[in-house]
Parts: structure tokens; C-alpha cells; sequence
DNA sequence: CTTAATAATTAAGCGAACTAAATTATATAG
DNA sequence: CTATATAATTTAGTTCGCTTAATTATTAAG
């Protein structure tokens, strides 16, 4: 194609394999908990940011927020989300993940990374300590772009 | 958590950054483009596979073969496959990427993936080295588990 | 040739997820 | 106090992706 450097392209055959791997048992496991990709998303994002607004979601997500706050509803009767009012301006609620929220979410963390396992299983001692060291680094370079996108 | 491993620790970090920072785009990419979930899959899938039948690609997305039938029709409207009879049994459809559908593709990893040029960009020589090392191990090893799944 | 099985499609209908517009409640600026 | 702006919700209506059931065409078996 038009990537020549085989950095690229070896990582580009990694998320590859892992994408197929990984995904497909987690779309099953979304599917079966009856989320939608848009609910997945505001889960995610909950749990990484602790605490959102309404709209703040729906922007998030890239939809109006009347939209959000249907899905969000729909959270709330799923009871996997709580929604309060905000103390400081009562015109916002505050969206946070329930305990059942936070277990479904690790849940469908575990399904995501079953095969995981599989690959320990076959790795060396050495090897799995390449490999951690290899994604520590990119752990640290990718924070160290946090700027960039919030 | 329940996992004290530190490598599992460790690649589920990774994943949550990679996921966050490369989904995003490619789901607003998906958007944009007019393609639903099923459709990426689909293309996806033949992309790797090359060809494939309806009731086939139906099977991989977890659907009945009608609604497969229905999102193909779409794709086909859009030029992005291809379906043409299977000269050997007449009852089946072969599909294929269309030169269009190939190229979206292409376009939408590239919008992926766009974040990773950033990250390239500030690795040393040796690091690449190191992660490309520790990235080739894990394709060779996950390729090695290929048998349990089809 | 007849019957049964298989692949794809079509038809009808349903629920989910979205939008625009109106509504309610609260906050802020003049 | 009166505008105006903002946050969330409700309502009505659309579209999408799916299902089941029926239909068409082809193949395979007796």
C-alpha cells in the first residue's frame, strides 16, 4: 500500500488479528446484554471519567441531546447508570455508573480478553516480559499525547 | 481487580487507550460514510476472505440470511461489493469488494489509525524496534491459537 | 420425473435510535 | 423584574436493521 514503514504495518496486522479476536465475543456480549453501541460508549466513558452531563454525553457520542437522554433512560431503567441532580445548578444531572454498571462493564471487559488467556498460555516467561515492557512503553508515549485530545 | 496477573494488567491498559483513541475516529468514519456495524463486519470479512456467499456472511454477523440479503442489496446500491452467480451452483451469490469498497476500506484504517502516526513520530529508533519485536511475537503466537476459531 | 433440500430474495411488520420542535425548569445579564 | 440563555425532557414522526413467513430458483436424491 502506501505504508512502507514496517513498524506501521506490523501494527497494522496486530490490531488486525486483534480486532477479530477480541471484538467479536464482545459485539456478542453487547448483544446479549441488550446495549447498543451507543450505550457501550457511554459506559466506557463513564467509567473513565467518573461523571457527565446529559448533553455532554450526547456530544460525546455525536448525537442530539433528546437522543441522549432517551438512551439514558434507558440506562437508568436497566439500572446501570444513576442520575441526579447536579447541587450546583439544577438545571444538569449528574450520570454516574451504578455498582451493576461498573460489574457489566467488567464483565464485557472479561469476554473482550477471554482469548487473552489462550496467548498467555503459550508465552514464555521471557516473552510475556518483552511483550509488558513493549506495551509500558507504549502506554507511556501515548499519555504523553493526552494533550492533544481530550 | 480479580486479575493479578500484570501482564493481563497491563494489555488491558493498553487496550482501553487504544480502544479510546483509534475507535473513535473510525466509528465517526463509519458515520459519516453511511455504514452500519454490520456493514464494516461485512466488508471486513471480505476483505480478508476475498469472497464469500450470503447466508455465509449472515452466519458471521449472527443474522438470518434475509437480513443479510438486505444490507448486502444496500452495499450493492453503494458499488462497495459485488454479486455475481456461482457459475458451479447457481443458487449461490458470490461477493466480493468492489474497487470502491476496497478503497473506503483502506480509508477508514487510515482514519484509524490516523493517532498512530502521532505515536510514530515520537519513538526512537531502538523503541520501534523493541515494540515491533514484542508485536511480531504476539501475531506469530496468536496465529498459532488460529485452529480454535474459524 | 418427482420430491425434498438449499440459497437467495421479497413482503410485512416490529422495535430501536435518531431528529426536530415544543416544553419545563433553572440560571444569568440587563 | 424581565429577557435571554441553557439543560433536560417529552412528543411525534422517520429510518434502519432485524425477524418470520412466503416465494423463486436451483440442485440432489429417490
Amino acid at each position: 500500500m502506501t505504508n512502507t514503514d514496517p513498524f506501521i504495518a506490523t501494527f497494522q496486522q496486530w490490531t488486525d488479528i486483534f480486532m477479530h479476536r477480541s471484538m467479536r465475543k464482545f459485539i456478542h456480549f453487547a448483544r446479549e446484554s441488550g446495549l447498543s453501541m451507543s450505550m457501550i460508549g457511554t459506559l466506557f466513558h463513564l467509567n473513565k471519567k467518573g461523571c457527565a452531563g446529559v448533553t455532554n454525553l450526547g456530544d460525546h457520542l455525536g448525537v442530539t441531546s433528546a437522543a441522549s437522554s432517551q438512551m439514558l433512560e434507558r440506562l437508568v431503567q436497566q439500572e446501570l447508570i444513576l442520575r441526579t441532580e447536579d447541587p450546583t445548578d439544577r438545571r444538569v444531572k449528574q450520570i454516574v455508573l451504578t455498582e451493576k454498571g461498573s460489574h457489566l462493564l467488567d464483565e464485557g471487559i472479561r469476554a473482550r480478553q477471554g482469548w487473552l488467556d489462550d496467548l498467555v498460555g503459550i508465552l514464555s516467561r521471557e516473552e510475556k516480559e518483552l511483550i509488558k515492557g513493549a506495551l509500558d512503553l507504549m502506554i507511556s508515549k501515548a499519555n504523553q499525547l493526552e494533550g492533544s485530545i481530550e
